[in-house]
RNA sequence: AGUCCGAUGGUGUAACGGUAGCACAGGAAAUUUUGGUUUUCCUUGUCCAGGUUCGAAUCCUGGUCGGACUACCA
């Protein structure tokens, strides 16, 4: 029996590669790994690559580790290592019994570094930061050798050791690579592999007062843990000949290949950890996890599910080339989600009061209404329902223009799982507002059918104002106002274009049934948008609403023309 | 300035010498107890100039434009 013969799947540069690797038997299973530093929040951007790590290591069935990035303590918290480890496993990327933190390699690091002194392959400089710069050229003209770029294997090896035991204050000695100070790749120009930092780590608290540099540590981490393919982001492209120099010179068992990608950027947001620090450090957000972050706590709590952000991280895709993804593809691919699987309830974020004349005074209704027409699985609940109600002040207009299918005066309109209504006037406050809308039902239209198969245009969402609760709902917008964030001019602060109406907080009136929902629950709130629970602030039978994302909203579109 | 990397609709991508496809965004319609969803249709693209070839988005040459790099950060 065969199958159907489908499309093949595209599969982008970094799965050939591997295609490849794994044909002619170069390896066997691959291993990738997630390297973050613990300095900072995850965010989006870092979603695109564990997405890519594990998503290859699950395609393939290889191995996929998480990699603590430690080398520099002075950056680095533990507070960074628990959220990092959190929000990895939310996105559901599975390390299983494979996490590794850099700083346990210290010892075999620092091991190596003596086997390429012995090799005459590195030496200790005594060159201070400036002196270092001036002598490391520039694009156009070579450096100049170390003083003591010659000396003998037994100095270096002491001198080491003196680094080491901590007989040298911070900045007066590093070892150094010995490589060319000619070559046309600064990196190549004998880069520092080891530097003093006097500094408690935060894993391996004081036993170490010097430290391994990035670009010697990290293809020494991979080399140790077996990976096969390393993958970072183009940044590093030019690193990737003294990656190989290391993994070689040091004779690694095993050789990891560097292979690098673009990453992510995205309108109308910043995605760099300085900037992310600086707007928590500022106080312009409400720390990491605020809604508005593009963090990956920030996006948990906001209402992004972890499929959705999967989902994009597909939609995206993976290339060499600098890309400026538009933020819609990230909130279609979580409407498209939330659509699927989010309950709907009526909430009313702007409300007037709409009463209906012909209904008895002081009786109240239970009906029934669907849970979620998408999927019937999700059963039904009940709302109360009575003479006066609220609704959306959007949803009534004395002068209607063409094609408004709302209340108004003369029209009728269908209330959700209600009746239809008629529309007769409305009542004005001494300033002209609309304080009130009157109209009279059709009781023959219980549940919003009409026995007469009458058609109506327009079905409003509503609460019935004695049985509605008071909450707290906040409305989030872009970050920023300013589309491409990375297109600054050089004396342009990027923080002038924060958006100053990100954040609304407004009182809205909700149905019964959705002040017993759990932190954490995402519904629809019906014609309006995604809604959740939000995980912090809010109180048993106190929820505080966060909007995820709007609904699309045609008629707003079609009023504007 | 040098080296490296890259260039496909408005945006993100696919096509690996043989019909430029998909998603988002935008537009039109149908359906709809959410102006949501769903369905159908439409608009819009291979950076430029040469070359190789029966045939080029794809290979070659030259240009143009964009990005990265000048830390004892990662």
């Amino acid at each position: 029996m065969s199958t159907e013969p489908t499309a093949p799947q595209p599969r982008h540069f970094i799965q050939q590669i591997i295609d490849a690797d794994l044909a002619s038997g170069k390896h066997k299973k691959i291993i990738t790994r997630f390297p973050p530093e613990p300095n900072g929040y995850l965010h989006i951007g870092h979603a695109k690559s564990i997405c890519l790590n594990s998503g290859l290591a699950t395609e393939f069935n290889g191995q996929f580790n998480l990699r603590m990035d430690d080398t520099n303590p002075t950056k680095e918290e533990i507070e960074y290592v628990d959220s990092i480890k959190e929000d990895v496993r939310w996105l559901s990327a599975e390390w299983n019994e494979h996490y590794y933190q850099a700083s346990d390699y210290f010892d075999r690091m620092h091991a190596d570094a003596i086997k390429l002194i012995k090799m005459g392959k590195a030496f200790v400089c005594y060159l201070s930061l400036e002196e270092m710069r001036l002598q490391k050229g520039d694009f156009t003209t070579p450096g100049k050798d170390s003083p003591t770029r010659n000396t003998s294997v037994e100095e270096n090896l002491a001198a080491f050791e003196k680094m080491t035991r901590g007989e040298f204050d911070e900045g007066k000695a590093v070892l150094r690579a010995k490589i060319d100070m000619a070559a046309t790749n600064e990196y190549m120009r004998d880069p520092v592999i080891y530097r003093i930092r006097k500094v408690e780590h935060h894993n391996t608290g004081n036993k170490w007062c010097v430290y391994p540099m990035y670009d010697y540590a990290h293809p020494l981490e991979d080399a140790y843990e077996g990976i096969t393919h390393s993958i970072c982001t183009l940044e590093f492209e030019k690193h990737r000949p003294f990656y190989d120099w290391v993994v070689n010179t040091v004779n690694t068992p095993s050789k990891p290949q560097q292979i690098e990608f673009a990453r992510l950027n995205i309108t109308y947001t910043v995605l760099s950890k300085r900037k992310l620090l600086e707007l928590v450090q500022e106080n312009r957000v409400n720390g990491w996890d605020d809604p508005r972050m593009p963090t990956i706590s920030g996006l948990r709590r906001r209402g992004y599910t972890p499929a959705s952000i999967r989902k994009f991280c597909e939609t995206i895709g993976i290339t060499k080339h600098n890309s400026l993804t538009d933020v819609a593809l990230l909130e279609h691919a979580v409407r498209d989600d939330l659509n699927k699987t989010s309950p709907r309830f009526m909430a009313v974020l702007d409300p007037i009061k709409l009463i209906i004349d012909n209904y008895p005074e002081g009786e109240v209704e239970i009906l029934e209404a669907q849970n979620n027409p998408e999927d019937p699985a999700a059963g039904s609940r009940t709302v109360p329902f009575s003479k006066t109600l609220l609704i959306e002040r959007d949803d009534f207009i004395e002068v209607a223009p063409k094609k408004y299918f709302r209340l108004t005066p003369g029209q009728e309109v269908r209330l959700r799982w209600g009746y239809y209504v008629k529309c007769t006037h409305c009542v004005k406050d001494a300033a002209g507002n609309v304080t009130a809308v009157h109209c009279t039902y059709d009781p023959a239209t219980k549940g919003g059918d009409s026995p007469d198969g009458r058609k109506i245009k327009g079905t409003i969402h509503w609460v019935s104002e004695a049985q509605a609760s008071d909450v707290e709902v906040r409305l989030y917008d872009r970050l920023f106002t300013h589309e491409n964030l990375n297109d600054l001019g050089d004396d342009e602060d990027w923080r002038t274009h924060l958006n100053p109406e990100s954040l609304k907080v407004i009182r809205g009136k909700v149905e019964p049934a959705l002040l017993t929902l759990k932190p954490g629950t995402r519904v629809q709130f019906e014609r309006t948008g995604y809604f959740c629970v939000d995980i912090k602030d809010s109180q048993p039978s106190r929820p505080v609403f966060n909007r995820t994302v709007s609904l699309k909203d045609s008629w707003a579109k079609q009023i504007v023309k």
